[in-house]
DNA sequence: TTGAAAGCGCTACCAC
DNA sequence: GTGGTAGCGCTTTCAA
């Protein structure tokens, strides 16, 4: 049964040196590119492992080296398809540059987070791209730091960490959505949005665990504010993580009487289960019910009524987290620093003035 | 500058040995959990390395024992969903067995996909899964065999590699989906999808390099054939991988006087085009148009017309290649499986009946 | 340029 | 149960 596909012992240097007849250590340079041989050696040497088909071993190089040419990324969720384009952004860098990417999903739970980051650590990845699951505790994340592993913070923040972070401006994008809504006449606003928290209800903002909820949040009720809309215009829901949670959320908020006329919805899946519930309950959008989305997903250029979206650069977020790191693997020691990559409210079909009936408020106010 | 974000050198066993003042050999054991140790050793070592804040370092170990504890996995695309979700299947499984995964994305690219190889063989990942590029290279897979490491196909097929395969039944599933279509009252059918060939227009199979891609169409066209269609009711077009390329393709054909009443897509992207195709050329769908699509993306069940879709399990089609794998990795020798999962033909709202106009043909030969 | 030898941090075997 | 010690495969001094 010694055929071509049962294992054999791995060929290592050792043996290459000795079919090519020369000391391990020359055959490891030649092998390995490294110190000074002479082209004579050098073509014994790859001629043997040639022969002998040689692999290295990388482990075994980074034990020796202490540099794994590789970086660990940690995301929230793999398939939400802003991570997915993000972790492209970074592949793409990192390739181009001579590292590995090793991925990791905390599945947005800051304990699968902490687990995966010592596993990385572990490993001896070269450094660390994370997109924090809590802004609350990044004490394995300090920790990392003090190991002398390398970190950049992707797409959300963690107050106090100094560390590079590559992040859109979520509250200036949150404010100039709202303003798009406000202007097209709306009065009565929601914002939806997947954070976990213990009540679905925004009452405090220390139940928000992401400084992107935060931000944008912020910038909802900033644009209210400078309209002169009043707090008890806007509907704040959190929770909208699973579909029956969104639905639970949107149907009490559709059926009530004063029923928002316009949502803001933080990701694409969330501005599905919008389509849902509206349908559920007999609205169209946009003519009963606005809506603007952050993701521009692919659907939403592409189905009636296509809608309008917060863009986000998640690729070019992947891009610019990559390259702070490796920077920093290559021994920049200089403050950290925020990369803030600029979103763009792209104007399609889902936002249109709210009908008379839902805005005779709104009128009376603005005549 | 010693703060606590500066590197200092690693704690090893030694140290803790030290510490604890106990051999090197004892520590090993109590950290590392094997052998036998007494509790009062073990004791004064937990509280050494607590104290010193030990971390085992990861790759010594893999040196040492030869075992990673990791499993590497390559897909085409991490961006799509599907993959997205198989990917999710392995590593819940995986963690749950106590593996780490570290993924690569091939870019649906054969080198890429051998360079991804050679990387995780280099860190002796135990077993490796992968969505190959293509069927007809599987020199690296073989290879990987080869060096003893299990290996698990995902979702493709490469014949002739003595491997597991988790995957679906391609040709069975299109069928029914074309049958649905012709049941439906459609005579004149695509089939849309996105495998890279020479040429857009379907002219023999040697140019496509997917097997799922092989047998989605050997079951669209089986299903025809048992419909009495002939092959010039067929419409058959590969190369639909960006929104320009789809747009030629999907434009040319529901342009032409004759064109398809039914379209089957090979994913949800694709659909997604379909929906803009067609509202270029003023077709709406399911009235001028029907629609069917592998993949039941999360928007298929949300817009309007709700889509027809063949579901695939794609989250358990990852989740059975990482128990096959793991079986292997233990030590399981026997001869090579495949695992077929069950796709489910999920009836929405984008199929009906093709209007009068273009059915005139259609219902004269079935009176 | 070349070769011998000392690690990198851990496991595993073997006496005691 | 415990301690010594020989590797795992590679890099990296350091003499020659």
């Amino acid at each position: 049964m010694d055929n071509e596909f049962t294992a054999r012992r791995a060929v290592t240097v050792a043996d290459v040196a000795r079919a090519a007849q020369v000391s391990k250590a020359a055959a490891a340079r030649a092998l390995g590119g490294y110190g000074s041989v002479s082209d004579a050696v050098k073509q014994r040497v790859l001629e043997a492992a040639g022969r002998l088909d040689y692999r290295p071993n990388e482990l075994a190089r980074t034990m020796a080296t202490g540099r794994s040419g590789t970086i660990g990324v940690i995301v929230g969720d793999i398939e939400n398809p802003f991570f997915g384009s993000a972790v492209r952004g970074i592949s793409d860098l990192a390739a181009a540059s001579g590292f590995d990417v090793i991925l990791s999903n905390s599945s947005e739970t800051p304990s699968a987070e902490k687990a995966s980051t010592r596993v990385f650590l572990a490993k001896r990845v070269d450094g660390l791209i994370v997109a924090p699951a809590t802004m609350h505790d990044g004490a394995h994340l300090a920790d990392a730091l003090g190991q002398g592993c390398p970190l950049v913070l992707l797409d959300r923040d963690v107050p106090g960490l100094p560390v590079d972070v590559a992040l859109i401006d979520d509250q200036a994008a949150a404010r100039e959505a709202t303003g798009l809504l406000i202007a097209s006449g709306h009065r009565r606003l929601a914002y939806i949005t997947a954070t976990s928290v213990v009540d679905g209800r925004y009452s405090d903002t220390g139940q928000i665990v992401l400084t992107t909820v935060q931000n944008r949040i912020a910038g909802f009720r900033e644009a209210a504010a400078a309209a002169g809309l009043a707090e008890s215009d806007l509907r704040i829901r959190l929770g909208a993580s699973t579909t029956a949670q969104s639905q639970e959320i949107l149907l009490e908020l559709l059926r009530a009487p004063d029923r928002p006329t316009a949502i803001l919805s933080s990701d694409s899946k969330i501005a599905l289960e919008v389509f849902r519930a509206a349908r559920a309950v007999g609205l169209a959008v946009p003519r009963d019910l606005s809506l603007i989305t952050f993701d521009d997903a692919g659907w939403t250029s592409a189905v009636s009524p296509t809608v309008t979206v917060v863009s986000q650069p998640s690729y070019r977020l992947g891009y610019a987290a990559a390259r702070m790191l490796i920077e920093r693997i290559g021994g920049d020691k200089s403050a950290p620093r925020r990369c803030v990559l600029e979103t763009a409210l792209i104007r399609r079909e889902s936002v249109s003035p709210p009908i008379a009936a839902d805005a005779v408020e709104g009128r009376a106010r603005t005549p």
